[in-house]
RNA sequence: UCCCCGGUAGCUCAGUGGUAGAGCAAGCGGCUGUUAACCGCUGGGUCGAUGGUUCGAAUCCGUCCCGGGGAGCCA
């Protein structure tokens, strides 16, 4: 019934009150009609979903997770369903979890001592993916548009608000595509999943911008009003050089990595916005990526936000046989380990392109929830799978 | 993995060498058109673990475990 109180729309009368379920030590249950720290809850990762922050968590998760698909899906995206269990990995993209079905105390070993992994399930030593990305090449270079969207697994030992063993990454690639186009695409894709939550999950975002983030609305707004910022990476090295008041405790110049500090400021201080930081330096990134005229640079992007840093890396990819080949011999990987990945350049190639955006990462934005490990259900972590 | 800061009641924390505390939560009672209600009473602790220093350790030292922040790596 409408209620004649102020601050609230309705109540209700009860005939008739039965509990389902009595709450079996009062006095021990963890989840109380009080105020609780992010961290302690990820302690108790199966109640937290009962709370108001964990929930709205939860229902922006799916909402970001539809509004993505629908904005490939009307793009003309085709959703490919990449291999979780894989035998190469995207040249170091991180420390791989190992899947064996093999008896580790008793393991089968080869002639010369090493464990012999045709003994295995899969005949060969396999692993959990740790990027999609090479095997939505092949269906890219047939469906010309395609994307990813599951689970990643990386078993780096880092330990920061910003990783997670386990987490959700979208990787679209597209035929026919520089890294303009790329480029274009990731602002596009933020935009659409940006502009939908304003409007489909208003409430919940009022509570992150009232509790975990003020003015988390406004800047969401502002970002879908406005461009994104880009550069070149050397313009960006030019821009911090200049930054004027400035000490980072990395130096810069032409040829470094951007560090935290530096990717921070150009986004914080510098445009106070996303920036898309274009061709780098082609001896700090991966050796599919294209390989530019200045025979110095790759057509790498990275899309920088405030607050947590990289959310999107992607680059046109080298379509060119022989180039691909001598960035593999530079790189010293061996050429038959990805023998059909090179098939790929060798029947029939076209120019593609293509990014990986963290999913968490991106929740992480747009709920102003600064640990990744409040924006997945159940955190994997270093040391940490117990739910 | 490295650096820094923490670990004391269910939660958030105070106590920094001499008998273990507060607020909130919980239980009981009262009051009340309330809405983070209010008032009273009550229960609740291997002070993260383990060695050591000391007449005496929550407090000082060593080691380990766990959590957080930052860094590296990346998404």
């Amino acid at each position: 019934m409408p209620s004649p109180a102020k601050g609230q729309p309705f109540e209700m009368q009860a005939d008739d009150i039965r509990v389902i379920g009595w709450v079996d030590d009062p006095e021990t249950y963890p989840i109380q009609p009080k105020a609780h720290t992010l961290e302690f809850l990820r302690e108790v990762a199966h109640l937290r979903p009962r709370t108001n922050a964990i929930g709205a968590a939860t229902r922006v998760r799916h909402t970001l997770a539809k509004a993505i698909h629908r904005f490939f899906d009307e793009d003309g995206f085709f959703w490919v369903n990449t291999p979780i269990i894989t035998a190469s990995d995207a040249e170091g993209a991180g420390a791989l979890f190992r899947v064996s079905t093999l008896d580790f105390a008793n393991l089968p070993r080869a002639a010369d001592g090493t464990v012999d992994f045709a003994q295995d399930f899969f005949g060969r030593e396999a692993f959990l993916t740790v990027s999609g990305q090479l095997a939505v090449e092949a269906y890219c270079l047939a469906l010309t548009k395609v994307y990813t969207f599951g689970p990643t697994f990386r078993a780096e030992n880092s330990n920061t608000s910003r990783h997670l063993a386990e987490f959700w990454m979208i990787e679209p690639e597209i035929a026919f595509a520089d890294l303009a186009d790329d480029a274009t695409l990731a602002e596009r894709l933020l935009k659409h999943a940006f502009t939908t939550l304003l409007s489909g999950r208003q409430d919940d975002l009022a509570f992150f911008d009232e509790r975990i983030e003020k003015g988390l609305v406004a800047k969401l707004e502002g970002i879908v009003a406005s461009e994104f910022v880009r550069m070149d990476y050397g313009e960006a090295i030019r821009i911090l050089q200049r930054a004027k008041g400035t000490k980072f405790e990395f130096p810069v110049a032409w040829g470094i990595d951007l560090q935290s500090e530096h990717e921070r400021w150009l986004t914080e201080q510098h445009a106070k916005r996303p920036v898309i930081v274009m061709n780098y330096p082609k001896e700090i990134k991966a050796f599919y990526m294209r390989l530019n005229d200045d025979g110095r640079t790759v057509a790498a992007m990275d899309v920088l936000a405030p607050g947590i840093g990289e959310i999107v890396g992607g680059s046109q990819r080298e379509e060119r046989l022989d180039v691909l080949d001598a960035r593999m011999a530079e790189r010293g990987i061996d050429r038959e380990h990805y023998s059909w990945y090179r098939d790929l350049r060798r029947y029939g190639t076209v120019p593609h392109a293509g990014f990986g955006l963290g999913f968490e990462r991106t929740l992480a934005y747009v709920t102003g929830l600064s640990n990744v490990r409040d924006a997945i259900p159940f955190p994997r972590t270093p040391g940490n799978a117990r739910y």
